[in-house]
Formats: structure tokens, C-alpha cells, sequence
DNA sequence: CTGAAAGCGCTAACAG
DNA sequence: CTGTTAGCGCTTTCAG
């Protein structure tokens, strides 16, 4: 069985022109007469030739592939970002070189430095923190990053998420509109900028209106440990309503409440979510839910990106989409509310 | 702000040696002395060298790049899929570059081009029909593929799939074991060897025992469809039990029955899934199915294409993995069965 | 518009 | 074990 890769020059040979006529007809913004380009292309089509993106990437110094780190996919959000992700990228012409950074902490910084191996030309991290250091070294590699779905208080880094402490306070402003009296909140791993703003929200506005958290626990974005959370804070003086980090984590909430601890939801007590992933709107759970705009997050992901790969000097952006509440019906609905 | 990529050439500089001794250094299977090895890490590590893959890859004609060629990612299977099939190459030294074969059909041709172009030393596709006319390009291109859940009569190709017929077979022997006497099955994509293979698996082992199929839909594995099959199944003569080609599906199925119809499940119909998801297990479902064993396929996927990256010339394999009914609360149990 | 020539950063013979 | 020498396949000046 020959292996058969065909070269520009064995496509140049053929149509009786030079090898870089050939590269010229295959390179976007170079110029060949039009009986050139007609002579190649037809070579190239009886050979089945196409043009080598490495060898390309190494002398043009472009890649066009982005790394993508990421973390837990279980939890559906990411999934489907990824697949938005690289769905988008692809009509921009890029590829996405996918990293996981799972488990063992730490390896973030190794994962980074692998991906800078490839060339990358640039790198979206999801749901992951970036130690400076780290960001530093993309910064002198010169690949621009962009966080997604998680900011960094150095605000010499991209990223783009949604309007965390907006949606928190939207869920506080949901919960305390329906005449709850004992509101609790199941935090996320502290260590993310999103639990810790989704939280800031929520109990600012929970104080403006005079009130404060019932109760506390926390799920680290983690099902099982949620599992542990809600029954803890529901072994005395049960809250009327929970608002959990995440959509991930208010299923396990909801169904412990169900399942084991019989309590009746939304009857017994309200759950509200974060995220909107396609289970929430699923009828067995039915999940109220700040929506994180996930198509507008992957568009400003990219927009960014791209931008910077453009142009690298172009200052750092923090974007924050706004999303809304989704009304369903894990969360007694005030009459006449809108929002 | 200075871009600094590092090259060998400077890291031999500045360690007193010549480019090639540092290109040994960082080459597995390379020789050096102990003093050049010592010198060139600790100039390396000072200047903050590392390897550009791009130009191995093109010199050595191996990029360690595995094209992964993936469509429905908000079926859970495939989220866990990847990032086990992921987790394992990156292991071994790979890396994945990712493709979304979605929406649009008959892209999946551009798609595999696109994938060749990058040089990937193997490519894996995930659930996706891949045209003969396809894998030709491939096997004359050198580059080795398998098959991910899913098989080809072209007996020319590995693949590694679960054993969906004796999957199938169980969910028969269960539901007749416990004494269901209408038994309607919800198809797959009837193109999918997956969907094929699970239905002749099932109607095989109930016409052994003097059954036949009592109704069958289609769902071609969306939820939506999957509803809408549902709704026609109970309009009039209702199964007493149900098994959906996959879990995806049996979710919409279930909820259909329980909040659309009122039909209590497991105690009105039985339904059984395929796949074992983890939302399977979540209590809201807690989901009867047969678990396609997914670490065990990736690892045999992985395998296989190791194996062919090291030499083309090893035969095509066919894998089918046998995964346990595993025994939840959405079907009635029959007394003291097991399997 | 076109061809010749010079590399991109690295590995792989090849002598020494 | 080491340095020298060729390229991998392509883009990009540079003359013409």
C-alpha cells in the first residue's frame, strides 16, 4: 500500500509551473494570472493535493490552532461550550487542540506549557485557574489567552463570563419576591470567581432587603458533596429556599430533597439553579435557573481571541454577559412576577 | 514586550555544544554523554527552551496528533467518552485535535480532509457513518482509523463498539423474565450499527422465546423525536414495558410517560435504556440499562490505534465489549433474578 | 505575474 | 558520543 502524499512541488511539476505558483494559488492573499491558478488547481485535484498545515504553520508562524483547556465535563455546561466552541472556531478556520486539566491539581501549569509546545496561536482556558506565573509565559510566548466562564482578579487577562453577581441577586431579589422567609445557598469551590461572585450578589441583595443567609453549605460544584451539604442543612431548622451554584449541583439538591429526605419541591421548598443546562429544562427536574448565554459567551470568547491574535498589544477585556432567570418549576413563582 | 520563543540553536550556544546535541537531549531515544546532557538541560531550563512540535512533527513525519471526529456531544456518552479517550492519549504522549462532525450531513468528508491536512497520526471517529470512499482516502494517506461506537460492514476498518447484541439480548431475557407481555422498542438512527444491532439483539431473543414486538417508534436518538414516538406508542394498546435504544432517549421517554401521560413507571410500563450514563443513575431516573463499558472501549480504541500507528500493516479488528444490565428502579425486577 | 532561493526549527544519517 | 550536513513541505522575499 503506497502512501501517498502529494507535494506542492510534485503538483508544480505536473502543471508545468513553479512550486511557489503552487503555494501562491493555495495561500489566501497571493496573486497568480488566472491561467495559473486553472492549471494548479486541476493538477492538484487529479492528485488529490493539499496543502501541509504544519509545514505551513512552521514558516508563516500561524498554527491556527487554539488550545482549549478544560476541566469537568460532567457537568453539561461544558460540553456544550466546547462543541460551540469549536464549532465557531472551525468557520473562523481554526481547530481546537483540546487539554485536560483534570484531576490532579496543579498540572495546569504543565498542561499549559504543552499546549505553548504545539504552537498554538491561542488559548482559551475553561473553568480553570491560571496562576500568573502561567500567564506570564503565554504573555512572553506571545499567544494570547482568554479565560471562559471564570475571571482572574489580575486584570492583565481576558475573560469573559457571564454577569455572575447580576444573576445572584436576580435569584435573591426571585427568592425573596415569593415571600421566603429562610433562604440558604449552596456555594461552589470557593476558589472560582464565579461561585464566589454568584454568592456576592445573591446576599447583597439579599441584605438590602434586610435579610440574611439561613443557612450555608457547601457542594465545591461537586454532586455528592452537595448531597452532603443539603443534608446537613436540612437536619434542623430547614430553609424555604436554596439557591445552589450551579445546575450541576441542584440536581443532586433536588433529588436528595425528593428522594431521600421526602421533602416536597417546590412545595416544601424552592431550588433555584445557575446555568440553564439543557437537563434543567428536562421535566423531571424543571429547574429555575439564571441562564448563562452560552452562544454570546463563545462569541465574545472568539471575538477576543481572535482579536488579540491579530493583534496582541490590543488591551485585556473583561466581558460580562448579562443572562436571564429562567422561570420554571422548582421555585414557587410570585404571582405577577416578571423578570 | 518581547516575544521570546527559544531555539535549540541559541540553547547549543549558550550550553558550549552543537544544535544537534541539544536535539538529542530533548529526543527520546537519543544518545548523549551525561556532562552534554547536564549542560544542555541547565541552559534550557535557563533560557526556558521547549521543543517545537510543529517541526518535529514535520521532520519526523509524526506529530503525535490524533484527529477526533465527534457529532452529538449533549448525549452524555460522548462527553465522558472524550475525555477519557483524552485523559488516556494525552498519557501516552498524544494530543487530541477536535472536530465537529454535527449538524450539516455529508460534511463528514470535508471534515476528515480537514483532519488530514493537519497531519494527525491517527484518527478516531466518534458515532459518526463514515463513507468508504473515506477510509480509502485514509488508508492511502497512511493514517489509521477506528471506529468509536459504532461498526462498518466494511470489514476493512477497526472498530470498537459495546456488544449491542447481546446488550439487546439481556433487556429481552429481562422483560420477559418478568412477566411483560407487550414489549414496544424505540429505535436509534436507523443508520447506526449501534441502533441495528441492539434491535436484532432484542427482537432475536423474544422470538426464541414466542414473542414478538408489541410496537415500535423511532426516536433516531433525539429526545425530541423520541417524545413524539412515545406519544404515538400509548395512544391506544399501551406496552407494559419499553426498551429505548439509548439513555439519551429513555430520559424524554420517561418523562413523556410520567409528566405528559401519567404513566407511572416502573409500575404501568417498564423502561430500559442503553448506555448507563451518569444521569442514569441520578434518583429523578434512576434509569434500568445496559452500561457500555466506556473506559474499557476507550482503552481498546486506544489500543488499536497505537498499535496501527506503529504499523499500518496489522489486520483491522473488530471489538464488541460486553457490558452488564445493570438493575435499577425504572422496570419491574423479577423475583430473585440476576444477571 | 512568475521562478529561484532562502529559510521556519528540528531530526536523522553520516563521518569522525 | 559528537558535530556537520541534509532536508521535512511550505511561504516569502527578491529579481526578472
Amino acid at each position: 500500500m503506497a502512501i501517498a502524499k502529494i507535494t506542492s512541488l510534485e503538483v508544480a511539476r505536473r502543471a508545468g509551473v513553479s512550486q511557489s505558483a503552487v503555494s501562491r494559488v493555495f495561500t489566501p492573499g497571493a496573486s497568480a494570472s488566472k491561467k495559473t491558478v486553472e492549471k494548479v488547481k486541476k493538477a492538484a485535484a487529479e492528485l488529490g493535493y493539499r496543502p501541509n498545515i504544519l509545514a505551513r504553520a512552521m514558516v508563516s508562524g500561524k498554527s491556527r490552532i487554539i488550545g482549549l483547556v478544560v476541566a469537568y465535563l460532567e457537568n453539561q455546561f461544558y460540553p456544550e461550550a466546547i462543541e460551540k466552541l469549536s464549532n465557531l472556531l472551525q468557520e473562523k478556520g481554526y481547530h481546537v487542540l483540546i487539554f485536560m486539566a483534570s484531576q490532579t491539581a496543579g498540572n495546569i501549569d504543565d498542561v499549559v506549557a504543552e499546549i505553548l509546545d504545539y504552537q498554538v496561536d491561542g488559548i482559551i482556558a475553561a473553568s480553570v485557574a491560571m496562576s500568573s506565573d502561567l500567564s506570564n509565559r503565554c504573555q512572553a510566548a506571545g499567544v494570547p489567552m482568554v479565560l471562559f466562564n471564570r475571571a482572574q482578579n489580575d486584570s492583565q487577562i481576558s475573560a469573559v463570563t457571564s454577569d455572575n453577581i447580576a444573576g445572584g441577586r436576580k435569584v435573591a431579589e426571585f427568592l425573596i419576591a415569593g415571600g421566603h422567609q429562610k433562604i440558604g445557598y449552596i456555594a461552589g469551590w470557593e476558589g472560582a470567581s464565579t461561585q464566589r461572585d454568584r454568592e456576592a450578589g445573591f446576599t447583597t441583595a439579599l441584605s438590602k432587603a434586610g435579610m440574611s443567609l439561613h443557612a450555608r453549605g457547601i457542594g465545591n460544584f461537586m454532586m455528592e458533596e452537595a448531597c452532603e451539604a443539603t443534608r446537613s442543612m436540612f437536619a434542623t431548622d430547614p430553609p424555604d429556599a436554596v439557591f445552589v451554584a450551579n445546575d450541576h449541583m441542584a440536581f443532586a439538591v433536588m433529588d436528595t430533597l425528593r428522594f431521600e429526605l421526602g421533602i416536597d419541591v417546590p412545595n416544601s421548598v424552592s431550588v433555584v439553579g445557575y446555568d440553564d443546562v439543557p437537563v434543567a429544562a428536562w421535566p423531571a427536574y424543571n429547574l429555575t435557573t439564571v441562564r448563562q448565554p452560552a452562544n454570546r459567551m463563545v462569541a465574545e470568547t472568539v471575538d477576543i481571541l481572535l482579536a488579540k491574535i491579530g493583534n496582541n498589544d490590543i488591551a485585556p477585556r473583561l466581558i460580562e454577559i448579562d443572562g436571564p432567570l429562567i422561570l420554571r418549576g422548582s421555585a414557587r413563582i410570585p404571582e405577577g412576577y416578571d423578570k
